[in-house]
DNA sequence: ACTTGACCTCGAGTAAGCTTTAGGATTTAT
DNA sequence: ATAAATCCTAAAGCTTACTCGAGGTCAAGT
């Protein structure tokens, strides 16, 4: 099967404007032309794609992804960087988790503050602040 | 106690040129100047720092934080507002873990394919993008 | 007193990641 | 056969969040 750019931007749930942006970074250097100039995807494109977009998702920045779009399109050869670079995403976004749980906490700490506040109908401006939860939030201890 | 920017700037590890940007932004309309224009920070400019750097981690936008900056600055009538804003933020850092936690699924697939790939000598491009893999990451159902 | 360092404003510059516009060609449906 | 939909490139524009530089004021140490 193979699709033209409207139909992957809808599958995909990007812009056909995002979609040529992206060729034009070099993220889709495997993807096929008519003889008219007309982008052809095919389902081994949508694959990539959709590495594409998990790498997105995890914050990598474009450039980024076009050195493994690179090392995809040169072969078997770079599976060994391939790897690496993976494995070294993986921990970025393990950090990343880990980062937001802290920041959940704090927010939960926030969200059980401003319920009490209205319970007992308090008056003192961010009274909830208290100086050790700022101290939490700066030093990562939460 | 108060602080002039320089030790804010290093307490909060953020740039003085960061912390002015956020004035001008209006993110510290809580910050007092001396007779000569020098901004003066306080224990309690601390707190409420930590509150936009908490929500900052979260992906919230500048002119959002603002928004709560405002209401702090009202005082206490405005508690019901940021509960809510506090509360919605819970969402959608919960929404953000639970994506990155796919992405994490899906990192973790490929690193165990790249892996394969490196012990068993395999040649296929992308072999280990199945089109099952795409269709879960595309879905989400990861 | 005077030099050094920290602060100020204002305005311009930067980078990433799109988004829009203009002008034109090609398909597809009726 | 023709009108509408879809595609193309190239270039400009936009938003967010800084970052830097010029030119100047003020405070602290020697």
């Amino acid at each position: 099967m193979t699709y033209a750019i409207g139909e992957i931007a809808e599958k995909m749930n990007l812009s056909i404007h995002t979609l040529r942006y992206y060729d034009k970074e070099g993220l889709l250097l495997f993807v096929q032309r008519t003889e008219n100039g007309r982008r052809v995807f095919s389902d081994r494109d949508i694959i990539l794609l959709s590495t594409i977009e998990c790498l997105k998702a995890t914050g990598m920045p474009l450039k980024d992804i076009r050195q493994y779009v690179d090392w995809c399109v040169e072969g078997a050869e770079t599976i060994p960087q391939r790897y690496e670079l993976v494995k070294n995403q993986k921990k970025v976004l393990e950090d990343q988790m880990a980062q937001l749980q802290k920041m959940l906490n704090a927010i939960n700490y926030k969200c059980e503050f401003y319920k009490q506040a209205l319970e007992t109908g308090s008056t003192e401006l961010c009274e909830s602040d208290r100086k050790e939860w700022a101290e939490k939030v700066v030093t990562g201890k939460f």
